[in-house]
DNA sequence: CTGAAAGCGCTTACAG
DNA sequence: CTGAAAGCGCTTACAG
């Protein structure tokens, strides 16, 4: 190894830092100095700025976060707080895309994402607390939005910088951005009608979760004004849940011509199922998802789906977020917006079919 | 809102934060005293040192992370540097796993993980020598290894901690948690050679990565031991390359009658390729994934995999650097090794079935 | 076991 | 535009 040998500071680190003391020293000036003229502030001639750049990279000086964090500085960093088990985020691949979205545009920023598993929504708040206390983060981001979260006053409270992903609505006086899934209903609901279908089922996820309920609403009166017959099947989160689910749609006498289901990985054990039942997608049952991956467009058929890539909206979070950061620090601003992202339907051959005509085996036809 | 509207200091925090100063006045004693009776470090008796813990629990005092980290504290990061683009990383299920694993035992231990998306490897270790400047992280994770990673030297150089995700091999002198891939290896031809398998394929990720070259490598020696015929066939990563080698594949004339494919999603797509070429799994074609998933587990058939569950591989390496970074602190230790994770089989229908006589269509008998 | 002090590397008023 | 200083909240020797 190269590295020297004799005992070096803690932690660690080559020799002694290059500090902007050492470079006010080269340059004949102050430290203070240094400090405007690296920070891009007024207050140096622009001849000094320049001479004292020049003498900061020459010198590979390199700003200490920790130091900067203490004189008051931002520290650069979001946090995120997951309250679910690693064993349930590590399965899903929302997930991961949304994550990788929300680093791809934090790191451009030099902003780095503290992420914390917790096992309980009391423990998330509690992080929150902390985080704030400690000056940890500039700002939080707040995921799994529910009906009535206790999330929400208790971040109104805080006076820590917070942007909420999910709503419309539920997310108090904070700003938020999240899906129109209102919209990617009526999306979903308007093509399988328009395909002839008259009895579609949705295959529902986790209820807890704000988005699932709206999308249940939605999709129910959607439905209605279609003159469609909604079935909603309850099917928790997962794919096992999906399976069973579809297997109760496929037992009911007037079972669904078409079946939508929450996430890509449901609709995949769903389309199992029904390959298994001896069921041809979309000769007998058509089949559609609220999630797009490379899931849905391998499968064969490739599966409809909603275009709401959870790497995009790991994007806009981001970039939201860094905008609350920032009104944080400036007079209150109007920073309490939502912001909606609209989806887009992907057609594709799990819906490419009408039903065929029922050979009235019971069931009201439409 | 219920916060104060006065000004604040600046970034956030409601009033002035409680600091060691204020417990130290409460308590009678110096700062110094209320460090080392916070730290749990000799030096204050049992008696101060509950009465200075009861203070500090009372004024909800937290410590404050920078000014640690400015007295030379670790600071309790360690970091992660990801050279590929969000899109790839994010349609990855091993990613969101791996990072939902190390998540869980950091946080648990109080540290947290920082990352970065660069494009570039020449960027990624321009990071790691901008971190350690910065004294922003305790030490890296170092995921993705290749054939002499020019990260290698470049970190044995750095003296920053760090744990190589990789091996074995090809991580110089530095510490290093990986799978034993050529185990693996032989657990799946063993596994298809005994069901009667005379002719298996490997469907081939990426080749730049070591573990896919060490897979090749045990593969076509596993085979030969065993009088098997090998056929590794190269098809990048992600599901199209899958799909397209697959039917390269089954348009040899002496088409293999068991597929191994490198990921749970390469296994998927190659499975709907068959599908759609009329064989059955496992009766015309067995399939077998290096990646255990939800996916592999819900297909009809479900997919024999190895078992080497992705959380788990985040948690191992989560666990084993902060090993390496409390010994970074200590003189020297015998912290170089590697540690290796045993890899497992898990059977399923996929490969249930011998391989149904081949009708004389070419290829040579076994 | 305890006290008084220096120092970590910045930023931010406040004088000149 | 520039200088001298205080302060952020800790930890760590170093004396008593």
């Amino acid at each position: 190894m190269a590295a020297s040998t004799q005992s070096r500071p803690r932690g660690s680190g080559r020799g002694r830092r290059v500090t902007i003391a050492d470079i006010a020293e080269r340059a004949g000036v102050t430290s203070a100095a240094v400090s405007l003229a690296v920070n891009g502030r007024p207050g140096v001639s622009d001849a000094t700025r320049a001479r004292i750049m020049d003498i900061a990279r020459e010198l590979q000086w390199e700003p200490s976060p920790a130091a900067r964090a203490l004189a008051g500085a931002p520290v650069l960093t979001v946090g995120m707080v997951l309250a679910r088990p690693a064993e349930v985020l590590g399965t899903e691949a929302f997930f991961g895309a949304f994550v990788a979205g929300l680093q791809e545009v934090l790191s451009r920023h030099d902003y780095s994402l503290q992420m914390k598993i917790v096992d309980s929504t009391e423990a998330e708040i509690a992080t929150y607390r902390r985080w704030l206390a400690q000056r940890r983060v500039d700002g939080v981001i707040v995921v799994d939005l529910r009906q009535d979260d206790p999330r929400i006053p208790a971040l109104e409270d805080l006076a820590l910088p917070a942007l909420v992903v999910g709503g419309p609505g539920h997310h108090g006086s904070l700003p938020s951005v999240y899906v129109d899934d209102a919209h990617a209903t009526r999306l979903l609901v308007d093509h399988l009608a328009e395909r002839g279908h008259r009895r579609i089922a949705r295959v529902a996820g986790n209820e807890d979760f704000l988005h699932i309920l709206l999308r249940d609403r939605a999709f129910t009166s959607r439905c209605e004004e279609l003159g469609v017959a909604p079935v909603v099947q309850n099917a928790g989160f997962g794919a096992h849940g999906a399976e069973v689910a579809t297997a109760a749609l496929l037992a009911r006498e007037d079972a669904p011509t078409a079946l939508i289901f929450d996430s890509d990985e449901m609709a995949l054990a769903g389309c199992h199922v029904l390959e298994e039942s001896g069921r041809r997608i979309p000769q007998d049952v058509a089949v559609a998802s609220y999630e797009d991956s490379a899931l849905t467009l391998t499968h064969r058929p490739p599966i409809t789906a909603i275009g709401r890539s959870a790497i995009e909206y790991g994007r806009v979070a981001a970039n939201r977020l860094l905008e609350v950061v920032a009104a944080a620090d400036a007079p209150r601003g109007t920073s309490q917006e939502a912001r909606v992202i609209e989806p887009s339907l992907i057609v594709r051959d799990s819906t490419a079919q009408a039903p065929e005509p029922w050979s009235g085996r019971g069931g009201t036809p439409a």
